[in-house]
DNA sequence: CCTTTGGGATATGGATACGAATCTTTCGGA
DNA sequence: TCCGAAAGATTCGTATCCATATCCCAAAGG
């Protein structure tokens, strides 16, 4: 089971997660090669998966480079997103178990504490947290293809994530937004829930194309 | 330029489209090879692309298989299909342009004339056309991403859409529902023309399980 | 001085080879 | 006759090798 292929992708996934691959980083093949210590093979192997994936693209001899998404691009990525966490939301409220109202209430505990204590601090602790909060929803939700999904994308999405919460409050109202999800969530209105966290994820697009250009 | 494992997986999906391939069919690898006189490799690397995408399944030692979702699977993969079928409709509600306008009405002629003048004969043709108007929808939803995924996730679902026909008056009555969802969409109104299709994809879980006993 | 073309270097895609692991079959013993 | 163990065969994963296409740089000609 310890297949290296499946190891590589694990590894770049988490390189992903934790922002030390970014958008545009080119992922050289020879490099990880010297890196893990195996051979071409299964970085090429693991590098078309990631590609199937639609994490990365492979330009014909120009190196793979990690997804970074035109403005178009972006944009369709998160319509459909949006949709994604808002059925994720609404479903969640309908199918709330106890541990799961649990693990969300510690979640958001915890992005309230950072909000209170670090306040525009540490974007990038925050942003785990983000992610710990709307993996428990999707887990919530009772849809393990659903949950898979909404992991995938916002992979792809990520560094745009990352960059929001390098602005002055954003942490604060982020938590807040979290707060109110949950409280809809517990009352088991479900469409609420749906209708907020479409709105929470897709935040107005003025602000993303000021991501966008900042990222640029 | 002709990529070998690029054409596999085209070659692939179209035997999948076509019915050719059937959920829970073997895919071996070395037939694949004599039948198309290439190596391993490239054979392999489709493989492995198509399983990231989830349309096969790899066991090992097992040989590869096409994806044959269980009971909880094919309800989860309908769950979110049905929803981004929904968004489809939705935005194209919106965004519709004439030309896509056009397409759609011709689409949907075309799907009732089949139900006129054939009744419940040739289910499979009538499935294709019904792959054709779902297309032709999320191509007017403006949103390229959204269409990718809709079309990856109807194909880990086409079994059980083609057995869908195979009841009497199904036809007619997907017909019919195209005609109606043509006029709410052309009538601009958004919220109706996404609630009635995903209800048109969504078909009752009692109709799912009907398909899925009839399959099994 | 600028542009174009040719050659070399390099990377990528494909083929083949090798090793490990598992499954099957056969043989021997109970 | 049945069960178990061992050996062989098949298959999958990994490595290495080869060919080809592209890119960059340099040199020559206009």
């Amino acid at each position: 089971m310890a297949g290296q292929t499946d190891t590589l992708i694990a590894t770049l996934m988490t390189w992903i997660d934790t922002g030390r691959l970014n958008p545009g980083d080119a992922v050289d093949e020879t490099a990880l090669v010297a890196e893990f210590g195996v051979s071409r093979t299964p970085v090429r192997e693991a590098l078309l998966q990631l590609e199937a994936m639609g994490l990365i693209r492979r330009n014909p001899r120009k190196g793979a480079t990690l997804f970074r998404p035109t403005l178009e691009e972006f944009l369709a990525i998160l319509e459909v997103h949006a949709k994604l966490e808002g059925q994720a939301a609404g479903l969640a409220a309908r199918r709330l178990s106890v541990s799961g109202a649990v693990q969300l209430e510690d979640i958001v505990a915890r992005c309230e504490a950072h909000a209170r204590t670090k306040g525009d601090a540490d974007p990038d602790q925050y942003y785990q947290l983000n992610l710990a909060f709307h993996e428990a929803v999707a887990i919530a939700a009772g849809n393990p293809f659903l949950t898979e999904m909404i992991k995938t994308n916002a992979r792809k999405l990520l560094a745009y994530y990352r960059a929001r919460y390098r602005y002055a409050g954003a942490i604060a109202a982020s938590a807040a937004d979290h707060r109110r999800l949950l409280g809809l969530i517990t009352a088991r209105d479900s469409a609420a829930a749906e209708a907020a966290m479409q709105a929470h994820v897709q935040f107005d697009q003025v602000t993303a194309m000021d991501l966008l250009a900042a990222l640029s």
